[in-house]
DNA sequence: AAACTCTACTTGTATATACAAGTATAGTCA
DNA sequence: TGACTATACTTGTATATACAAGTAGAGTTT
């Protein structure tokens, strides 16, 4: 099957930005050039430009150029996405260790967090998502039972959690708190970053119509990872 | 000054969904339908059109239309509030010190930033704002000139840049990124934070209509201060 | 009544062309 | 040596045109 002219030509970026022929502040072949390399009009080489600028990918100048853009990955700061397939969509490697998935007795604080009694019994699971073989997310993650009952028999390692919750008990808000803290050892071990290094914290709870499903912590290493949102007016 | 055609055409169709002419699901005037009543081209409607697809503010289908896109949820993490507010919101008492007022000449990456030119002249100010009297942010920001000419001649203990700014040049829109950092030696005294603490990072772009008004680097001691939001589906 | 075809609409991709606006650099002049 | 100008590049906006592909609905045929 064909793919359009313009799709191509931003393979070709992509793929000269991965293969690390083009680094981030590098300039790219501008419009003229693309449309001498690949034979179409100027129009469809800036359509290719164009999106992954607005992939955030590659930056534009007016006059100046294009350059490739600050490779640290980067997710939307309200979207829910699940982390497996904003890896992919990047076009990078996914996968992920499962580190803990079982019955955990509820603390005060994790009961709170559930708007459950203190003392219930609630699932928890501890995944490392990687990137390109890379750590990039150590999720822990309490889900209430009643709301997903088949939790634990569910394989971490096919289907995110955010995916397997997001079919049984489908969202109907989410609460996020960001913040930047340094994690205990084993955190930093899992990650593969200095314990003294900062990580973004996001907490995120997230509830369905009968109540709240989940409450994550994802740790990211702070020098590997950014939050990224747009507002319009 | 003059608006680009496209840009105009994103305003009339904003406006009818502001104003409730338009609701989420409605189909919009078609590609064809706008050439005719704004006298442009096609593919500068579809500019339009697909622009206001790519903010998620309609959604797009071949053969079928464009329609508005459900009314997406707009989250405080997001939201762009101004420090003394939100100080003051809490209840707590506000004050800031300036630490620097002063034109500049942007380096390649700040005038990256702001969409000028290398070696521009820019302003840029420097303020700690703090919460009963402990410091909570410390602002670093980068303006263009042009948008806002009289910005060296105000008095930001009186009145924060983002109110000046939100008067001077309103809003369009904005792009965020929150990371996680260890912040340099002078930032952290003026925290008063040990250097070695992480720190939440975010650095705000804000437009107008006329361009990118400014670039702030906002950077929060990371054991006291925490970034909220809320979702609704 | 169901299936098929045709028409009229829609968006998607693409080209050629033109002018505007921004930027950097080389060359010239005082 | 610095200022200025011209040139050559860049991206930004815009138009006219053409064909491809998708969709819905009206009309026709079986």
């Amino acid at each position: 099957m064909t793919i359009p002219r313009f799709a191509r030509i931003k393979e070709f970026i992509v793929g000269q930005i991965e293969q690390g022929f083009l680094l981030p502040g590098d300039q790219v072949p501008s419009e003229n050039q693309l449309l001498e390399q690949f034979g179409v009009s100027r129009m469809t080489a800036r359509r290719a430009l164009q999106e992954l600028s607005d992939e955030q990918i590659l930056v534009r100048a007016q006059g100046l150029g294009t350059f490739v853009a600050d490779a640290r990955p980067m997710s939307s700061l309200l979207e829910i996405k699940n982390i497996a397939d904003e890896i992919r969509a990047r076009g990078h490697n996914y996968h992920c260790d499962l580190i803990l998935l079982d019955a955990v007795t509820a603390s005060a604080q994790q009961a709170m967090d559930l708007s459950l009694a203190e003392g219930s019994t609630v699932f928890r699971s501890v995944l490392l998502h990687c990137e390109n073989g890379l750590p990039l997310q150590y999720e822990d993650r309490l889900v209430n039972p009643v709301l997903a009952p088949d939790y634990l028999h569910q394989d971490f390692l096919l289907q995110t959690p955010n995916a397997y919750l997001s079919e049984v008990a489908p969202l109907t808000e989410a609460d996020h708190i960001v913040e930047a803290v340094c994690v205990e050892e084993s955190i930093a071990l899992a990650l593969e970053i200095d314990s003294s290094q900062p990580c973004l914290k996001v907490s995120r709870r997230t509830c369905s119509k009968r109540g709240v499903v989940s409450f994550a912590s994802l740790f990211y290493p702070g020098n590997r990872y950014r939050l990224g949102g747009h507002l319009n007016f």
